[in-house]
DNA sequence: GGTCTCGTGTGGAACGTTCCAAGACTAGAT
DNA sequence: ATCTAGTCTTGGAACGTTCCACACGAGACC
């Protein structure tokens, strides 16, 4: 607990308290920093006193001497409207929560949409930040490729889908295991014809997703003829191209690559009168709010996030230290939530 | 643009600038802050080298010397699971850009969940940022307090329920105008009896919310009997409330005090075969990206965040240059959105 | 011609910290 | 008693910026 202070009193600094205690500003910085080099007593002796004031050290005066600020710039992007895609939320949590336990701060910043690149360099000659964290992989790596190019550290949520010759630390979630296990449970409970609704083709990540759901199929021995489909992520983009799938009454399952097109699936059964989970069943991608919200809730792939963020953390904290890093590709697996669009009993 | 420059390149200095342009660091210095004291070609001059070396001033300097580090703190409080609000990624994304106009920039801080202060007086201390914004105003203003008692600036998104002597800038929107718009609404589309769903008496937001409500019924003549009901935010409290109110058949609309609420809703209209919109209307609030996606759309009271962040900045730029504050509260009007789930017309 | 003002520009000092080289003290060995 | 090694502590300098007081020259005024 910091003593009640008033604004108007003068903040103690590192010479405040070394007077105080009776030693010198260095032997304070030492307590702080070092303290093991310090003898015992003197330690304690520093260490009350600066408990006693309520000293904190003044950040841009670290910042300064040492050139670092602890700081970790994310550029933060906005969900789209119209889909249920609010990932970025939970991820931004735990990555506060996880920076904070090495005492780094995330920084948030906006950049011009059409411009990957826009924020990141005029934080950098700044220094105002010390890394940062790059969540948007989807189109390329940009961005990646500029704080490459100035020697920036950094660390990627998403592989570097376009460059193999790439080597900088990431952190990502198998797609394709998740549609795999997605098309999977749909197989387990008695589907056999699984449509797949995706992406477009330019999507890495969709693709990779997708190559999950022909793995499953083929295993099944089931041909995916003119099951797979490719669209925007959008509801009613969804729900249109579930309606002409559902002409073929043996098409009695959807996995998606998304909660977006996994509601969209939900909208078509909706109109149709026929039962999610009962008639057909329904997996979506990423355990949205969305998913979780829905009627009468939507099986999903969920990622482990939080696990990402503690990854991403750590990863930043070996480079930051200039140690090199040993293990820089880091890949998860997602996991299946399961939830009534996939229960067949209709005795729920 | 920046010209392309490797990480062992030395930054530019203020004295690199000032070297190279035949001036002294003060007058780089003035180019930089007070453009008006240089006389025209001096400035020109100046600026032409700031260009050619793409110098940007190092915000620990600057920050130590003007103790103002540009930062606003923001502690990032985490959607729950299970309820459809995410309306904190909208307000944080609108607010970053909003900032970003001023030249400032969002802190993110965690804090024990139990601990409705903690992380705040860490980073004042330390001199990290120069005021916070404060959203959580939900169960009173501890943190408030606390940044009053200390002297800090800070403006809060939600006004000060317990304390009508509090004098702190804030901004708000008129939740009891969004009620009512709700509805009037569903009076308009000619339900009789709308029923409300809201959340416990504790909350000073919901009680707000309900007041609309019940002032537009008043005015409709209507009598509220029977009709209110206080429950958890959460989809299946919401659900079972509205089993038990449809049991009476004059019931035929409701007006919730949030989307998670308004999902709730549809949820039982699922599973008693009732048509939404067209048999049953509900109205929702916040409209989060849940009630853009469920089927077949839930209107929704949308809240101007937009605004509110712009709002919040230009409060916090006032307070900051240490101005009076002329209007330090403002309100702001939501509006209605109107989906499927109040259109009562089946040729939909 | 001297003083005053105004518009410009200057160099030293300061913000609060950590790095650095060296000083002081202690204890053991010569 | 002196030297040596090791432990602990010290004061000066530096990080890059802005504040401050002042210097300079040009024109205005008495």
């Amino acid at each position: 607990m910091s003593p009640s202070r008033r604004h108007s009193d003068p903040q103690p600094t590192l010479a405040t308290v070394a007077e105080r205690a009776g030693v010198s500003r260095q032997t304070v910085s030492n307590a702080l920093n070092n303290p093991e080099l310090l003898r015992e007593d003197t330690l304690a002796k520093v260490r009350a006193v600066i408990a006693e004031l309520g000293y904190t050290p003044n950040r841009a005066a670290r910042q300064l001497r040492t050139r670092s600020s602890h700081m970790i710039g994310l550029r933060f992007e906005e969900a789209q409207e119209g889909t249920s895609n609010a990932t970025m939320d939970r991820f931004v949590h735990t990555l506060v929560e996880a920076t904070a336990r090495t005492g780094h701060h995330i920084v948030l910043f906006a950049g011009d949409p059409d411009d990957p690149l826009d924020g990141y360099d005029e934080l950098l000659r700044a220094t105002a930040v010390d890394a940062f964290v790059i969540t948007d992989t989807y189109a390329g790596t940009p961005a990646a490729d500029l704080l490459s190019r100035v020697g920036a550290p950094y660390v990627t949520f998403g592989r570097p889908w376009d460059d193999p010759s790439a080597r900088h630390p990431w952190v990502d979630v198998a797609g394709a295991h998740g549609a795999r296990l997605a098309t999977e449970h749909l197989l387990e409970v008695g589907h056999a014809r699984v449509a797949w609704l995706g992406w477009e083709a330019a999507s890495r990540i969709g693709e990779d997703r997708r190559a999950g759901w022909e793995a499953a199929m083929a295993a099944a021995g089931t041909s995916t003829d003119g099951l797979g489909v490719r669209i925007t992520d959008n509801v009613d983009a969804a729900r249109m191209a579930a309606h002409e799938l559902l002409e073929d009454p043996t098409v009695t399952a959807f996995a998606c690559a998304s909660d977006t097109l996994g509601i969209g699936v939900l909208h078509a059964l909706a109109e149709r009168g026929l039962r999610p989970g009962v008639d057909v069943g329904v997996v979506g991608f990423d355990d949205s709010l969305g998913a979780q919200v829905t009627w009468p809730g939507l099986t999903s792939v969920r990622q482990p996030l939080e696990q990402v963020a503690i990854e991403i953390v750590d990863l930043l904290h070996t480079v930051l230290s200039h140690k090199t890093v040993t293990e820089p590709a880091r890949m998860l697996e997602p996991t299946l939530v399961v939830r009534r669009s996939t229960l067949r009993d209709s005795a729920r």
